[in-house]
DNA sequence: CTGCATCCTCAAAGATACTG
DNA sequence: CAGTATCTTTGAGGATGCAG
């Protein structure tokens, strides 16, 4: 995708990366305090306008929203529509991609359900 | 488990709770720069001790690694034995609430590797 | 060998004001 | 409404020295 050999991980020696380099790049592109939560809400609700995921990810500013979006539309995980109007109308969905990361979400929701 | 209510995660709003408490919670408990890593490493050595697993997790400092291990005994997903005797010898392994998570981690590494 | 305490750095995230 | 720009803050993580 984009560029993952600049992140964090990328110090790990080989070992680690023969083993587990799936892990670390599906935590990159997941990982972090908010990316998750904008996918549940876009798996819910399909399309969500802007504004719509802001009064939704409560406490979020506007900043890192922007940022984390453009991040996850640059990994294609979901696409950016643009209406061409006045005032300015632009909604979020989920690519396939995103949609396949359902399962994992699932899994991981249920086992914090569990032994929370 | 221990004090998850005081995390960064605790700002969100109710909605978001219902629908996704279980995944904050599983995040909080195997997210950050190198928790899955160590979960990885003892997933596929059964029992590590603590130099070897330093050996294998190149990078991380030793301060960061003893706070991870400690983190990761307080939520029950490592086991630590220390055996009595000079020099000092201690092993850690998954308990059977860490490798719980196996699931989750073989589709996190499935998805990466299809995917990056 | 295993582990703790202290200090420090830097990048991620927050706050705020502003614009098309 | 949907962003952008700038400044500030925070805290995760690193370096180092010490101890049982």
């Amino acid at each position: 995708m984009n560029n993952r050999k600049e992140n964090s991980t990328n110090t790990i020696n080989e070992s680690y990366w023969k083993d587990h380099c799936g892990i670390a790049f599906t935590l990159s592109a997941i990982g972090g305090r908010w990316k998750i939560n904008i996918l549940s809400y876009l798996l819910h609700e399909d399309k969500l306008r802007y504004g719509e995921l802001r009064k939704r990810l409560v406490g979020i500013s506007e900043r890192m929203l922007i940022a984390k979006l453009k991040e996850l539309e640059q990994d294609k995980l979901v696409n950016r529509i643009v209406y061409q109007q006045v005032p300015p109308k632009v909604e979020y969905e989920l690519t396939a991609l995103g949609r396949s990361l359902e399962n994992i979400l699932i899994l991981m929701d249920e086992w914090g359900e569990t032994n929370m």
